[in-house]
Formats: C-alpha cells, structure tokens, sequence
DNA sequence: ATACACTAGTTGCTAATGCAACAAAAAAAG
DNA sequence: CTTTTTTTGTTGCATTAGCAACTAGTGTAT
C-alpha cells in the first residue's frame, strides 16, 4: 500500500502540486517585473474591499490565513513600505486596525496586471467554463468547512 | 477595480484560500501526532514509487516542487533522520541519488493514516463524485502545462 | 468589587526556503 | 582533441513563517 489510490487522493494530490508550481510561476512573474510577493497582494486586496479600507489585525490574520506573528511582520513591512498604517481602535484599547493607504491601493493596482495575466496564463486558460464552476463551487464548501473549525 | 472579478478569478481564490486552510490543518494533525511534516511526506512518497526507491536529486526536486538548494537542506534532514541515504550515481560523477530505507518506508506508512484522514475530512468529504472527476481532470491539465514550461 | 479566564498583538527563537555564487563534471561546438 | 556551455549539487546569505512566552486590556463569575 502506497497512498493515494483512492480517486479523492488523486485529486488531492493533482491539487496541492498544481497549486505549488503555479504559485511558483505567478511569484516569479511579480519578482521579475519588480513588484511585492503574493502575500502583499493578498493584504492589499483584503484591505481594499474592507469597509474604510480597514480591518483589526486578527480579522486580516485570518483573511490571508496567516499565523498572528505571521501577520505582525507582514503588517509591519507594508507599513514600512508605506502601503498601509496602524490605527487604535478607541472601542478596544488592546487593538489596532490596519488601514491602507493610498499608495497601498495604487500598488496593489500596479500588481494586478501582472497576477492577473498570471491567473489566467497559468490557471484560468486551461479551464472550461463549466469546469469552472464546478471548482468554485466544490471549493468554497471545502473553504467553509476549514474555517468553521 | 478591485480585481477577481471574473469567474475564473474567483475560482482561482477559492482555490489558494481552501488549499492555505486545508494544508494549515493537516500540518497541525501531523504535528500533534508527533509526525514529521508534509513535506517530508512528499519525498518519502516520490522515493516509495520510483524504480530501486532512488531518484537523483534533480528529479527529486523537480517531483516535489522545490528549489534545488531547498531540497538539499530537506535531503540533509532525512538523511540524518536515516529515512534515506544518498549514494553517487556510477554513471554521473555530479549526481548522487537519494535512496529511500525501509526506516523511511516504515515512517511514510505511519503517517499515512494520518493524512489519509486529514486529506478526507478536511478535503473528500465535501466533494460529490462528478465534482472528484472535473477536478481531477481539470487540474491534470493545468499542472501540466505548467511542468511544461 | 475582585478574581479569573480569555483575547489581541508583539517579540525571541528556531526552522524552512529561495537566490546567487561556486566547484566539479558532462555535453556540445569548433 | 580543445574550448565553451550547460548541468548537478552544495553553500552563504537574507527572507519569511510559526510556536511559545509575554504584556495589556477585556469580559465573566461569584
């Protein structure tokens, strides 16, 4: 026995190698044309779509799936970089809201391009629409169920 | 613009969210198990299915999906873990093999059940069938191409 | 009110990863 | 052949991530 013979275990396995070299492929693409990492983008566009370009710390943890101290370094190198400052929140003197800035947007418009071409070069063209839907679907309820716990 | 908008885009943010969630949770079951990590997983299984239970180390590398400098660091933790060995290759004097031992063949058969478990709780139990075959065949394809490049 | 438990965020530490540079060998070009 | 280019694997270095421990503030129970 050997693992992975059951059809769900192949597409477990189809799944996490697909995903780790087009995720190598969209990194490298963003390097190569000079911009921030993934995880940039995935704080950026979380913040961007958050009501007053806002979230508390914890709340954009758990948006970008990272560990708490994942998130303080990330946090502070995009303000670092100036993309997004820290603010108190004044209802909860233990934390702080991330905010993006309007460089912060401007960036993350800068980015899309490239990852967008990237999603699409890499993933999106060798799909059907119907396949499509079918993985957003069958997805999003594997994605509720890991958050639920 | 805020980006994801298109369908394909949405998938494609399915797709890394439920994998950051899914992996964050079989990790953890590893961990608590007292198992090595998945990573670890990956070479032991890629070692049990090659012929003689070797691969050179570039093979190896590009079967798991990691840099060349990457997998040695990750060769030099099995090794000392006596879960493989290396030995020269006679036919390339640059090349070594990594050579899987019946310790690292007894170590991948321990933490099968494990993630075997984790891949269908946190993955297969929420996929129909029909859905098991489009992703499946979708993916295929879109690892693929990007070997290809 | 006071004690107790929990949550939020940061920090020190360690582990894991990629890039660039390197040495050695093989393969290709001339 | 001899020279040049490419491939293979390793190393130094810098970056990034998580865990455990900590501080500070909030919430709850008695």
């Amino acid at each position: 026995m050997v693992g992975l013979e059951g059809s769900r275990d192949v597409a477990w396995r189809a799944f996490i190698t697909a995903h780790a070299l087009v995720i190598e492929r969209i990194e490298r693409e963003l390097a190569d044309a000079g911009l921030p990492p993934l995880g940039w983008y995935d704080v950026l566009l979380e913040l961007s779509v958050a009501p007053g370009r806002r979230l508390r710390m914890h709340e954009l943890a758990r948006a970008v799936v990272l560990s708490r101290s994942g998130l303080t370094r990330l946090v502070d190198r995009l303000e670092r970089a100036s993309l997004l400052r820290r603010e108190p929140d004044p209802a909860d003197r233990r934390g702080s809201f991330a905010v993006l800035t309007d460089e912060g947007a401007a960036v993350r418009e800068r980015m899309w391009p490239v990852y967008a071409r990237g999603i699409a070069e890499h993933f999106g063209k060798h799909l059907g629409d119907e396949e499509v839907e079918v993985l957003t679907g069958a997805l999003k309820r594997v994605l509720g169920a890991a958050r639920e716990v």
